[in-house]
DNA sequence: ATAGTCCATAAGAATTTCTTTCGGAAAGGC
DNA sequence: GCCTTTCCGAAAGAAATTCTTATGGACTAT
């Protein structure tokens, strides 16, 4: 096979499998264009016109039809070898990917739910930033904050949240229960990274009321180190309600008297449509959204 | 087999089946850190490792093991796939890559004496200088002067041959019969070109006996054109004797009294390991070989 | 006619693949 | 032991491939 360009294999298999460059583009997740690009570089290696085109449409040539038979075939024999050398019990589990600030609070206790619940599949749960490629990463469903970025998967909306100040009773007993009369030294700081285009601060709440040092408190990167801290009796934090939820109906926490700010996108989840039936895809977004 | 790459797995095969990056590289024609870092891809990709690197030594480990029989099916498969599309026909001829020397003179003496002895495949004859890829122009087997350029190959002697004087009869009558009397016009001088190292010249011949006018003779660019110069009577040629032989024996041409001159390096033949069984390969060295 | 979809092409950006160089390990020869 | 040769790894940079974007033409449905 000497000098047989491999990566054009797949684009051709797709095509003609489908019938249309558009579709095996978006099976492969590139353009068009890039799949034009390779039935062409194949054509050319092989000195053989492999599609007829006519206008916007697109038939296989007898070459292409001989071709296809036998690539199909070693192209599925690597596939399942691909497969079986990353290991076959991975297949079978489901991958929920979720940002960091939501697998650190609600997501675990939610889960916890979904299983006493009767949810009987194992799940990996892979914590990441945005984006998400769902074909390289072999992702099942996705939890993020709305927005167009899996745009060509189904979406479906779990529920709102908001932002809230909280503290423990002690630092409330001891610095008051409305954020104006907060020392900065008090204030917690979170880093929300790539969570939020932008994050909520304490300067928001304040609505200008005073300036504030923010190098007076401390500053954390994640809710769940910023719920931590609190905890900690260490200041007052800002996070999203739901992830401070069950400290608050513990008692451990308390809510600090501010007004409460709506986050702008909704927490969702997204998943390809070829799972939209899968009776698991069901179960845990009933699950996920019970939580709202 | 979403996101496999493909690129990396001709180097894994190959290295799996060679145990070494290094022959690896030589056989796919890339740099053994190309091979490497293939390898490393698709390491990285599956995340097992597939080779163990003690030293400077490699071998499979057991996942390298399982995965490399499936692969090297898909992989011929492929490659079968591919030869068969850029036609049968082209696949079943024997290539013969051979020197120009070589095939404009003997060659074609010694194939047709081979064809009149049973040879019934048809050969393609590739003409062409050093060094030769046999993966990249899928050839068989290649005539050369015996060196080290194909030393991954199997390689055989041919047979030995040594540089003669030789003129027609009329010229011989005319100057004699001895290369010191010989006029320096009537020198035909060869420029050998990427043939030989060092070609031979008349001032070999002539051992410092006197002092040769270059500019006087002939010059010609290859043993062909000397031996039809010299058909023409136009002087003295030097040339490979069996480039001359049939000549010599029909009278056309005569010996000029001269010392004989070794050439340095054999007529040989390489051809890859994979085809040395082949009887086609058999019986074209033997027959090749009688010329000697 | 308009809108949507699909393939082709060209240009440029992004990524992959390659080469070169250097270092360390191993084996063999003297 | 020392030296030479071979082989693999890593890093850096060059080269090639692959991809995206934008535009145009063809086709179909409304």
């Amino acid at each position: 096979m000497a000098g047989t360009p491999l990566k054009p294999l797949p684009a051709f298999e797709a095509a003609a499998r489908t019938g249309s460059f558009a579709a095996a583009a978006r099976e492969l997740g590139v353009t068009s264009a890039a799949v034009s690009q390779q039935v062409k570089v194949l054509e050319h290696f092989w000195g053989r016109t492999l599609f007829l085109r006519q206008g916007n449409r697109l038939s296989l040539t007898d070459a292409g039809l001989t071709a296809y038979p036998p690539l199909a075939n070693a192209l599925t024999a690597i596939g399942d070898l691909s497969e079986r050398m990353q290991g076959i019990t991975r297949r079978a589990r489901f991958v929920l990917s979720a940002l960091p600030s939501v697998a650190e609070t609600w997501l675990p206790l939610r889960l916890a739910d979904w299983l006493a619940d009767g949810g009987d599949r194992q799940v990996d749960i892979r914590i990441e930033d945005d984006p998400v490629d769902f074909n390289r990463d072999r992702v099942h469903m996705r939890i993020f904050h709305g927005h167009s970025l899996y745009a060509d998967y189904c979406t479906e909306v779990l529920f709102r949240d908001r932002i809230i100040a909280i503290a423990t009773p002690a630092v409330i007993a001891c610095h008051g229960a409305s954020v104006p009369a907060l020392p900065d030294k008090t204030l917690i700081h979170t880093d929300w990274g790539t969570d939020y285009a932008t994050g909520p601060d304490w300067s928001d709440f304040l609505s200008g009321e005073r300036v504030i040092d923010a190098g007076a408190g401390l500053r954390v990167t994640t809710s769940s180190a910023a719920i931590q801290c609190a905890l900690a009796g260490l200041g007052v934090a800002l996070v999203p309600a739901m992830t401070a939820k069950h400290h608050l109906e513990a008692g451990r926490l308390r809510r600090v008297e501010a007004p409460e700010m709506q986050i702008d996108r909704p927490y969702s989840v997204a998943y390809p449509h070829a799972i939209k039936d899968w009776p698991i895809v069901g179960s845990l977004v009933e699950s996920l959204r019970r939580s709202g």
